[in-house]
DNA sequence: CTCCGTGCAAAAGGTTTGCACTGGT
DNA sequence: ACCAGTGCAAACCTTTTGCACGGAG
């Protein structure tokens, strides 16, 4: 991300704090910015070891909540599902529907989606195998309990 | 998966088990056929409940090495990596290369990826908010490494 | 002043590892 | 008989929770 990006995304998220009355403290300041600044999608300890050089009382227990809290603002994206491991018998190409409420995951097989074309070597030498298709969004159940 | 299918999978499980002089045993067995007959997804937690009524004394942590050895040989997918949730900056649509080597997860903005219709709630009523393609395969440090 | 965000410590998962033993080949 | 797979317990790592304090609104 450009510097004149990550400025602009830390007025967003002053403004989106000040819609919503949540408090903007230098903890959160810092550990955004520190996303922001990175492109390695790094974890919940690394931004602990990076953010902990400018703020060494800072505690990972803040880092996980203020993560927590972004994502639910939808500033951030939390990527792999924390939680456990889960496993599919299912090692043909297909793709998944994953409801955002429930962590429930529902196989999707459409061979229309299977024909994207696999990209060779191209991207920065990455040789890629295969892909999925991924799908968030909220499943029948929770619509309708949501309703 | 039809009861045919659960069938023929076992057998492939067998054949493969036996070129590459793995030991079957019931354990291998067992936990195989109930992931195949499951359609969501189980965690290793979920399996190791349903296959505890068929071998009462099965240890947690055979269900742990059987799944992962299972992954290596290609049988089953680990969907969710393990290890620690990360956390992506950049809340716009974009896609993922995965190394299957070293975890690694690189960026990849493709407007043309970014143009996949959207299903309006088709699939058993789940309505799909976004959706993000995850290319897996290996990076161009691991091809290296590995050559 | 009031609340909520923070820090600390402890608990709660989920997964891995060391070691002795058993069972498949 | 041999070696890899298994079971058990303990270690490990990541994440969550309870509680008291302090800083932001």
């Amino acid at each position: 991300m450009q510097h004149g990006d990550v400025i602009r995304r830390l007025q967003e998220f002053e403004t989106i704090c000040r819609n919503r009355g949540v408090p903007i403290t230098v903890q959160r300041r810092t550990i955004l910015e520190t996303l922001l600044r990175r492109h390695d999608h790094p974890t919940a300890e690394q931004i602990y070891e990076s953010v902990k050089d400018h703020i060494p009382q800072l505690s990972r227990t803040t880092v996980y909540r203020v993560l927590d809290a972004f994502a639910e603002l939808g500033l951030v994206r939390r990527l792999d599902h924390t939680g456990s491991a889960r496993f599919d018998g299912n090692v043909r190409r297909h793709h998944h529907l994953v409801c955002t409420r429930c962590t429930r995951i529902i196989d999707l097989e459409d061979q229309r989606l299977d024909r994207l074309p696999l990209p060779h070597r191209t991207i920065e030498g990455f040789e890629v195998d295969d892909f999925s298709i991924h799908f968030s969004g909220t499943c029948a159940d929770c619509r309708e309990r949501k309703e």
